[in-house]
DNA sequence: CTGAAAGCGCTAACAG
DNA sequence: CTGTTAGCGCTTTCAG
């Protein structure tokens, strides 16, 4: 017999079982931690923050207290009253609804999560909206987070410096672009885009094709060091071998066909991401076009799946923890008050199959 | 001549331009609203909420002047006197220290940040560490978040069923356990293991070998699947044909050799996951065997890449955006203390290229 | 070393 | 319809 086919949703288990009131987890709070050390708010407080006021002994035996009922301070309460908070708002730029697209930016966001842990902060996510551009600084006016990281400046750039203007404390993953006014983080896109063409030019490759939306700085800086090392071995570099496009669009499978309808001469591919990358390594071995035998491909980011296709994929490395600690660094000093920095962090090539 | 090769992060920018102070944002409050609307700040208070007491024209007046100043109640205070929370906390069981590591539980991420988005609730991640397990409720006993959303259930089960019976507010996407005392949505995977099984061997296949990390509940429902549709088929499940197996391991790769080793036959392999079906089609490949033409191959989620390798995807398809907006009633139902439901969701066969 | 007292910014009775 | 008042749970002077 086979299993149910139902397409739709299914109720299943006991649906009766709780009734309606769970064992009403009514939190502690300092006042019933106070009254069963037989001291005051003050000196619990004193004592859970570790404050050297409170001798060793108490101190210890307060937090024991605490610890054995589960006890933790509210956190907005003491916020409030602290005047500030001990959290930071994360944005990550996608393209679409979808919050995250690129396994690589995700990468960098769980690299922030565990360098705010690290500082005892806590982070939130929000949502962007291409229309709803205000909804970034929300956040910060209602008094949510300290700051903002955002992941990804895609052509938010004026909107971005917009916000560093007003005095928002944020720190940016994306290009250097020459008129930022916000602390940024980012790889060395020139340096590897140079880094992945001038390793193709080497392979002995004469007509390597861009793939990257060059409206986004990131991709921009990338494209401009392969021109750099086109011209630097003397190829010119032919303009109808650029494309831009969005991840999953099916410009990519169009893009090859409409190459070779007209006849194009290509032996390599340098992509600005591996997603692309590898979505481009689907449509070339459907039309039956192998890597890299006949084309040679690398791709950006180096996300673990890189490794694990096959041929598999060289490709320039963003150092994404690197990424995610600095960012976090950034944002404090922005806190802070401290004077803006813009970090770029080194690019490096990772040779493997798809460009042997 | 070729661009810089530093190593290690460089400084770029004018480090002096912004002295210290940034444009001291000195948030307003509702007293300043207040004030400047001439009223007293329960008018501002309930004007902001869309009390109906409060006259059309002077909602509208105040929350114009509110709008125009950027100014947002702070959450924080709000929260403190109204004695909840508008915060939803969500931990992504990961393998390791990665936060993140499934693109199909990202995409239940993304989804549920939707669907809170749309309720006016906030998300805070949380990321989880095998030996903190007590870090999960921390964020409730703070009074940081109201509820937990918890994805992938991995081994934590009793753990998760601990929590529950502290009343802690939750919802869980994993597999529908006989025990479970927490509210749990997840995919039908028995339904999805046989759906996956019976199209091998609809399609011929004999040898069917099973991929998977069976300690893992939502992968062993897979498995009992996967051994219903061989049964029911006649054929002798070989249990050397079974690997548990972590994403990223070196083990895949070993047990294809060990299998090709072994003389042992297989023509098709049913993975519980696309990420492992990607990585099963670069290590066949590698040792040139083709897919679909001598191993036909499922895989697992339909994460979005599953279309765009090649040969692309067959796999099973869960509904990612129903997931992340059930998980979100059924937190607000525990929040609100109804009783606990258990939701299926059905499982599709997306029939693709790996397997015709 | 410790407690009393005064709020943090907001909401919600409770009276007008 | 609107303002006054009393806190939410905590931290931090300010006096002991």
């Amino acid at each position: 017999m086979p299993p149910n086919k139902s397409t739709s949703p299914t109720q299943v288990g006991d649906a009766t079982d709780a009734p309606s009131s769970p064992k009403a987890r009514r939190s502690m709070q300092m006042t019933d931690i106070a009254r069963m050390a037989g001291v005051s708010t003050s000196t619990v407080s004193r004592a859970l923050s570790g404050s050297s006021l409170i001798p060793e002994a108490t101190r210890n035996r307060i937090s024991e207290l605490a610890r054995s009922l589960n006890y933790r301070v509210n956190v907005g309460a003491a916020n409030l009253r602290r005047r500030d908070v001990q959290t930071i708002g994360v944005a990550i730029l996608g393209d679409s609804m979808q919050l995250i697209s690129d396994p690589f930016l995700l990468s960098i966001l769980g690299n922030v999560a565990d360098a705010l842990d690290e500082r005892g902060m806590s982070l939130m996510i929000t949502r962007l909206l291409e229309n709803r551009k205000h909804m970034l600084t929300s956040m910060l006016d209602s008094g949510q987070v300290a700051g903002l990281i955002i992941i990804g400046q895609l052509t938010w750039h004026q909107h971005l410096n917009d916000m560093a203007r007003q005095g928002v404390p944020m720190a940016v993953w994306g290009a250097s672009l020459p008129d930022a006014l916000y602390p940024v983080v980012g790889g060395d896109n020139f340096e590897g885009g140079y880094l992945a063409t001038r390793h193709l030019i080497q392979q002995g490759c004469k007509h390597i094709a861009f793939f990257g939306d060059t409206t986004h700085p990131e991709a921009g800086m990338r494209h401009q060091g392969y021109l750099r090392a086109l011209q630097e071995a003397g190829h010119a570099p032919d303009s109808r071998l650029a494309q831009h496009f969005m991840f999953g669009d099916k410009r990519i499978r169009e893009t090859i066909d409409s190459w070779l309808n007209q006849n194009l001469q290509f032996d390599a591919i340098f992509a600005s991401s591996d997603v692309t990358a590898i979505s481009l390594m689907g449509a070339l071995s459907e039309r039956g076009i192998s890597v890299p035998a006949q084309v040679k491909l690398v791709g950006y980011d180096d996300i673990s799946l890189a490794a694990h296709v096959h041929p598999s994929l060289t490709t320039v490395r963003q150092p994404a923890d690197q990424a995610g600690r600095t960012l976090v660094e950034l944002i404090f000093d922005a806190i802070q008050g401290k004077p803006r920095r813009a970090v770029m962090l080194p690019a490096q090539l990772i040779e493997r199959e798809s460009s042997r």
